[in-house]
DNA sequence: TTGTAGGCGTTATCAG
DNA sequence: CTGATAACGCCTACAA
């Protein structure tokens, strides 16, 4: 493997004089410069990236730490996710590092490395939680980062996220527009910050409307397996049962679809189904889910876009996007029934 | 960010002694050790990781490449491979460096960017080509690198594959126990080369089972969104028509089972229908497909992980995984309509 | 058991 | 315009 060293040799000149013509500095001749690049292109010589980043205090490089155990039935948004941050980072001559760890505490110890190792020039977080240890570790040892989604209350780094708080109250006026007055939400683990913002919508949406939000047809903290049978039959037995739901994620919302059917009710006739995040499992369903789309190579794309600009212009101010999700309506939402 | 030098200078000792004693060298003193150790973690002390493949010739990284814009209907698929990949590269220790490209030379110029530049010590390649010129350019660099799928009559190198032969008997074993006789094979372009041991299984069962292969009932070099109108209206026409079609990638599945549906057929009544690869898409398919499963988050840990093997034993001699696909037999086939 | 010196490949500084 | 020299952080002969 050559090295600058021989790419000198060969052309009788110092190892200086042929960095220099080799990336484009001013000051050298053309005729040295043309010589150089011809006698480095002879040879097959390409820079060690590793004398290159131990030198330059510059990697090129950055990290994104991704869920070792990826559930099926979300498993699009991250693949959509990486493609498109992949993407961007290829148009701007960056690679991506990917670890994977099990948990929270995995990928924090996975940031850490990567940071302290200097093996990455700035990191990827998704995944915010309300209360987040990563983002006070990056802080305290000034690392560049973007994260997708916020935290709560803390805007001093750059974010891109998708306005769950408005995707929320698309979804409750599309169901008010179609007479439903009694609407549930399911939710994820509210120490994610996106499930906080979503239910806020959901909240404010009810509230704008005059309709107060009943605490009955709130269920939170549900996870990927959950079994929704216990709440959904309680919910359906009420004096006053909902009319619709809205499962602020997608695997929520299939476990609600197949567990309202063997409660003996039929979608939408019975009672109408929303979802959030446009995934093939929503698309696939029967019927069809009326879902919020994001999206997710554009997410990608932009948190990558974001982080690689931020580390190319140290000082700018931390930058916000927050993108729109938009409203699809499929055959799981119907007009109320006639009572 | 400390470095060595700090750790030697707080712990009054030089460089040499403090870096063997971080990496467990026999020759120092317990008790120099354990001061060295507690410095160095009071100080928060990390070998920078440039450094570390400067002098060593190890950057502790593999590569791998995907396609810039995977489709929504096989992104299971490299989500899956990824998610195993990586975790078997973080149980190593090592990392895994992400690009995408558009096609195969956009590919293949990260491949040689990632070599030329020691990027990494190995690269992961997918999508075999039956001719694969990734190969070639790898091996003449003396490269180290896995595979997943294999070129034709090569070899002399490490590769892990799914024996789609195999699952190709398998699949017309199956119809042909249903009574089927004219089985139908969709296949996907034939320079990759399982599309290759995929047919060559079709052909094989049909010939061991004394059936003739009857090339009306092929149809090869599909590509994602190929219109399979013309050809499927075509053989439905013909005298003896297939009772059955083996799709032999899930996104032709997904096409044929709806071309099939809007050319009046019913799937299985009128025509059994057979996939390959077992993702989201067939088992939300409406009838769910039978399909022959591969387990990709083993794949990609199995690659990975034998691409550490033989960057850590350079002398081990290439290592060939075969995996079984497994046939899941779900609502798509069935017996044979009676004449 | 510990320290000294040199080098991995690259770029920046400074002198000529 | 070109070249010698130092430095990035780490490791490892070799010497003490």
């Amino acid at each position: 493997m050559p090295t600058i060293k021989d790419v000198a040799r060969a052309a009788n000149l110092s190892v200086t004089t042929a960095s220099r013509a080799l990336n484009n500095h001013g000051d050298v001749a053309s005729s040295t410069r043309a010589l150089v690049v011809q006698v480095a292109s002879d040879l097959g010589y390409h820079p060690n990236h590793a004398a290159r980043s131990l030198q330059g205090t510059f990697t090129a490089t950055i990290g994104l730490v991704i869920p070792r155990l990826v559930h099926r039935y979300v498993d699009s948004f991250w693949l959509e996710f990486i493609g498109g941050a992949s993407a961007a980072c290829a148009d701007a001559g960056f690679d991506l590092l990917l670890s994977s760890g099990d948990d929270l505490s995995a990928e924090h110890a996975h940031y850490q490395r990567l940071i302290r190792t200097r093996r990455v020039d700035g990191v990827i977080l998704c995944d915010i939680r309300v209360r987040d240890p990563r983002l006070t570790f990056l802080r305290a040892r000034a690392a560049s980062f973007v994260t997708f989604g916020r935290a709560l209350g803390d805007d001093q780094y750059s974010w891109v996220d998708v306005d769950g708080a408005t995707g929320l109250r698309l979804a409750v006026q599309h169901l008010l527009a179609l007479g439903h007055r009694r609407i549930a939400f399911l939710g994820t683990a509210r120490d994610y910050s996106f499930s906080h913002f979503r239910f806020e919508g959901y909240q404010d949406a009810l509230l704008a409307a005059g309709i107060p939000c009943d605490n009955h047809l709130v269920v939170q903290d549900l996870v990927v397996g959950a079994d929704l049978h216990a709440p959904l039959a309680h919910m359906l037995a009420l004096p006053e049962p909902p009319t619709a739901i809205i499962a602020c994620a997608d695997f929520l919302a299939a476990s609600a679809l197949s567990t309202v059917r063997r409660l003996g009710k039929c979608v939408p006739d019975d009672l109408s189904l929303v979802a959030f995040d446009d995934t093939l499992i929503t698309q696939h369903a029967e019927p069809p889910l009326t879902t919020l789309r994001q999206d997710n190579q554009a997410i990608g794309s932009a948190v990558a876009g974001l982080l690689i600009r931020q580390l190319r212009e140290p000082d700018r101010a931390p930058e916000h996007i927050l993108l729109q999700p938009d409203l699809i309506v499929r055959r799981s939402s119907s007009h109320v029934a006639m009572p």
